[in-house]
RNA sequence: AGGACCAUAGCUCAGUUGGUUAGAGCGCCACGUUGACAUCGUGGAGGUCGGCGGUUCAAAUCCGCCUGGUCCUACCA
């Protein structure tokens, strides 16, 4: 073995290695556990949340698989419909030219299908690179034959059942991207605005309370004023209550609009008086239902001013009866150039009464970032009220648990105030929707051309047109957990992996993926599509700043794993700014923090530094000391590895029938290792990866490295010792790494595979690989309390001469005698049982018990339980040293002492407290009692020198 | 406006049902190189557990209020 941990040079080896033996795919044996990937954006690259997710996905995969439960974790991409058809339209923009109506949908799509299979294997690769052990055999992509079959059947069922309907509603559009998108996809971020305070003349010479000939009404959209169809005062309103059926004239545009009674005009905002434009507000539209008012859509889909507006009732019937005459001042002005216009006009009419400038929020499309327009539109829907039922009982009855529980919360409060979901976009790229129309606009859904035909009983020469939009993206990823599978075929696969173990998510996607996956799999399966729900937050950078490219903050797993240098690091930063002027600032804070860029870490210290922080429900901040620390710590392992293998290889381990004799440190490791077997199975089991890697940190770091191979050695070097002792510290040396290695296999699959091929030989374990060696089993009967105290014993005297060492400046290699004073029984039989390790560990020229008749020589003086340490002065110890290190020694005991005194003292306490409590109290103030009296008794002793 | 989560060492975080001398890693200080590892070893310094009040014999832990932070939902005519 190289004397340093060269992760690159083992990672890709063993995980192509994995993938030829086909170690991925489900044994086909033992207990079904499935997961299924949250889909990647074919075309996206692996960011720090994947390689998170990832990494715990994998964790628990490789530790079921070990467990011998029958494993299968589904991988596969999602089409990602505007994000994809976006990038390719900008890409086919910078290389041709051309917009994608300049191609025309056919030749667009194939574009769309050419990039995808050009670039949908970088995440894949990234994905390998990260060791998941996802079964490649059975990979998926939303789009693929099997899926389209699935999105058909449930569009055309969900029809049949009236749960998917057609109509023109008002929905969230996008001006750029010229689709509706969903409330989920909208941003609202907080701005700075103006408010309007416009007069509406009131007609036949009709007045106000207060004598006026006009209404105000306030708005932060003027331009919307052109659809307005009603102005509306609260009923309880004593101002305007005779107003009421009376009409104001629409200024600019000379519409009469009627002043109607609606809760919703607030008495004490502004003037109280409000107007209402139902095609252009989602609070007027319930307005206009409610007091009956026509809809006039005043927008084109550019939102930019039509020239002739359009008029509809509720049910979206147009209205032939209401003038669509619109000024021709600002036909096909944008909304925002028209606002300035509409403004001036009122000014100069003399209509507007005040601007004030207000903070306001402003709903942003998340993909295009422009502002978007609440518009009328014709969109399908789903019905979903019927669908969220069984799908909130779902989670009351526990069939799916949310961990950390109080995500259900979050779950509920949405689930119970759905809206109907809006599935059509008006994009290119997606699984286009499955009904067609004839000439008259009749619709007819079925699952292909021919099939509507047939079901509706349409003639073969009846002109059909498929309708022109795609379905939202998680309609189709909505399907995933069974879709994958094969349904709507009744598969095996189906049969034996579904319902899946669990999900691995963030929760920033329960709204959009989550709960419509819940609702559509409870629909079409009659399961639940997971019986766990595992949320992670977000990760973020090291100052807690979400990692964002226009932040330049971004980390990419890849390069943790592999390194970077620092000009590569910059570039990638600053490269591809949206705001270039930004570069520089990213530049130096990017060479401030890495000023040696980064260096290569290795996948498993990566996966381990996740996991270590995987504390669920909280976002994460990501941390390089850890990263570094954990890379230290393969390091650890790995050289351990070769401290064993140089004992080992060659040597009798004790496979044969040669008699064993187990060392008190045998006796001890092997007990601890139980613990921590226990340890970290309940950890795994209750999704605490923070512990679970915890434990297994401490163990071979703090106990297998620190103690128990330096206790190996005065067995092995000694030759005095015997063979069987030999041989059983060999064993259990061996063995005990073997057990690490699988313990710690699902958390760091590579290191732990490489070095178990030549570990497992030598403890007498076979099998090709580690990934289906059996999840190691704590022992109870393996656990030796014996051994345990008799470790802490020899620990707390080779402590016990380090300090003195340490604090009285003794060099650490000078060899001492040392004194035990005060011994019972069992510490004469510890001393004689460990009198090799402690010559040894604690660098000594002799040890012995003190013969209790003579005086003690002067000495420094440490206590391990009531037993004395005693390190002779003679020259070697400075007496005002040794005099301040018993003052500081007998302070903190005095400290000690005085607080369980205190609490003693205290009657209620005594009286209240658990008979046990107060036991244990009077046990630990004799103990300081009695150290602080041996420590005075020294002191007293120095003192008089 | 409503709700959720968070606040523990300089930094990143553990701390299970109230009873521990409140822990780890990184960083810091001192010392240390023959025999796995300087990506290391040994020893050490560092915390009134955000603040105030309450419950209790006992509070980092339970309750209330406050402050600060993150996020979600809603509203903003």
């Amino acid at each position: 073995m190289d004397k340093t941990y060269q992760p690159e040079q083992i990672e890709s080896r063993w995980y192509e290695r994995w993938e030829a033996d086909n170690r991925f795919a489900p044994s086909g044996q033992g207990e079904p556990y499935s997961i299924m990937i949250p889909p990647p954006n074919v075309t996206g690259s692996l960011h720090m949340g994947h390689a998170f997710q990832d990494t715990i996905m994998d964790t628990l995969i490789r530790w079921r698989r070990m467990q011998g439960r029958n494993t299968l974790w589904q991988v596969g991409t999602d089409h990602a419909g505007i994000a994809t058809q976006m990038l390719v339209e900008r890409k086919v923009a910078a290389e041709e030219g051309k917009s994608r109506h300049d191609l025309g949908r056919e030749t667009f799509i194939d574009k769309v299908w050419e990039w995808k299979h050009e670039s949908g294997d970088h995440i894949t690769r990234q994905l390998r690179r990260m060791g998941a052990s996802v079964d490649w055999s059975r990979e998926r992509f939303t789009m693929d034959d099997g899926f389209y079959k699935a999105v058909q059947e449930v569009f055309v069922r969900l029809h049949e059942e009236d749960l998917i309907y057609r109509g023109k509603r008002l929905v969230n559009w996008d001006p750029t991207l010229h689709t509706a998108i969903s409330d989920l996809e909208v941003e609202n971020r907080d701005q700075q605005g103006q408010f309007w305070h416009f007069r509406y003349p009131l007609t036949d010479g009709v007045k106000t309370e207060a004598g006026h000939d006009h209404l105000v009404v306030a708005t932060t959209r003027p331009e919307t004023l052109l659809g307005d169809t009603g102005v509306a005062v609260n009923p309880e309103d004593p101002r305007y209550a005779s107003l009421v059926g009376k009409f104001v004239e629409l200024p600019l545009v000379g519409r009469r609009i009627p002043i109607v009674a609606d809760e919703h005009a607030d008495m004490d905002k502004g003037s109280g008086c409000v107007k209402v434009t139902p095609a252009h507000d989602f609070n007027d539209y319930e307005v206009g239902r409610r007091q009956d008012l026509p809809l006039i859509n005043v927008f084109t889909q550019d939102a930019a001013i039509l020239e002739r507006a359009e008029a509809f009732d509720i049910q979206g019937r147009p209205l032939p009866d209401i003038d669509p005459t619109l000024p021709e001042a600002y036909a096909g002005l944008d909304r925002f150039e028209a606002r300035k216009r509409i403004v001036a006009d009122m000014e100069a009419a003399g209509l507007l009464e005040q601007v004030e400038t207000v903070s306001n929020t402003l709903p942003y499309g998340d993909r295009s970032g422009d502002v978007i327009e609440p518009l009328l539109t014709d969109q399908w829907f789903v019905a979903v009220e019927s669908l969220a039922k069984p799908a909130i009982e779902a989670v009351e009855k526990g069939d799916i648990q949310f961990v950390p529980k109080n995500y259900e919360n979050m779950y509920f409060s949405w689930m119970r105030d759905l809206q109907d979901w809006c599935i059509s976009r008006q994009l290119w790229w997606g699984h286009r929707i499955p009904a067609w129309y004839d000439a008259e606009g009749n619709v007819f859904v079925a699952r292909s051309e021919a099939e509507a035909r047939d079901k509706y009983g349409l003639p073969e020469d009846l002109e059909l047109a498929q309708d022109e939009d795609v379905l939202d993206t998680w309609f189709s990823s909505g399907l995933w957990t069974f879709g994958t599978l094969g349904w709507p075929e009744h598969t095996e696969e189906l049969a034996t992996f579904h319902p899946s173990s669990v999900l691995v998510t963030g929760f920033d996607i329960i709204f959009f993926w989550v709960a419509r996956m819940i609702m559509l799999t409870c629909k079409f399966t009659g399961e639940v599509p997971f019986k766990q729900v595992y949320v992670h937050g977000l990760i973020r950078d090291g100052q807690g700043q979400k990692m964002s490219k226009s932040k330049g903050n971004v980390l990419d797993p890849i390069d943790l794993i592999d390194g970077i240098d620092l000009d590569s690091l910059v570039e990638k930063r600053t490269g591809s700014l949206m705001q270039p002027q930004k570069a520089q600032a990213i530049a130096k804070a990017t060479r401030a923090e890495f000023p040696e860029g980064i260096e290569p870490h290795g996948t498993d210290a990566l996966r381990f530094t996740f996991l270590s922080q995987a504390t669920t429900g909280r976002d994460i901040k990501f941390d390089m000391g850890r990263l570094d620390g954990y890379r230290n710590f393969c390091n650890k392992l790995w050289n351990a590895s070769r401290y064993v293998l140089m004992n080992a290889e060659g040597q009798d381990t004790g496979l044969g029938d040669a008699p064993v004799e187990l060392s008190l440190a045998d006796r001890w490791i092997v007990s601890r290792l139980q613990q921590t077997e226990a340890q970290v199975t309940r950890a795994m089991e209750e999704f605490r990866f923070d512990h679970a890697s915890q434990a297994l940190y401490e163990f071979v770091w703090n106990e297998y490295c620190d103690w128990y191979l330096e206790l190996s050695k005065p067995v092995l070097w000694d030759d005095n010792a015997s063979a069987e002792a030999k041989r059983g510290t060999r064993r259990t040396l061996v063995r005990v790494l073997e057990a690490i290695l699988r313990l710690a296999h699902p958390m760091m699959p590579y290191i732990s595979e490489e070095i178990w091929q030549r570990v497992a030989p030598l403890a007498g374990v076979e099998g090709e690989s580690i990934m289906v060696q059996p999840w190691p089993q704590a022992e109870d009967d393996k656990i030796d309390a014996t051994a345990t105290h008799d470790i802490e014993w020899l620990k707390g005297v080779i402590v016990a001469v380090r300090n003195i060492r340490a604090e009285m400046n003794i060099a650490p290699g000078k060899p001492l005698d040392v004194h035990l004073a005060k011994c019972d029984q069992e510490d004469l039989r510890r001393y004689i049982q460990n009198h090799r390790f402690l010559m040894k560990l604690a660098k000594l020229n002799s040890i012995a018990p003190l013969d209790e008749s003579k005086e003690a020589p002067l000495s420094a003086t440490q206590l391990v339980g009531d037993m004395e340490v005693l390190v002779p002065m003679a020259d070697l110890i400075d007496k005002e040293a040794e005099l301040q290190r018993l003052a500081k020694e007998i302070d903190k005991q005095e400290k000690l002492i005085g607080g369980i005194e205190k609490k003693l003292g205290n009657e209620n306490f005594v009286a209240k407290a658990p008979e046990a409590v107060v036991e244990k109290e009077r046990g630990k103030l004799q103990e300081y009692q009695a150290a602080r009296n041996l420590l005075v008794e020294q002191r007293d002793k120095i003192a008089a020198l």
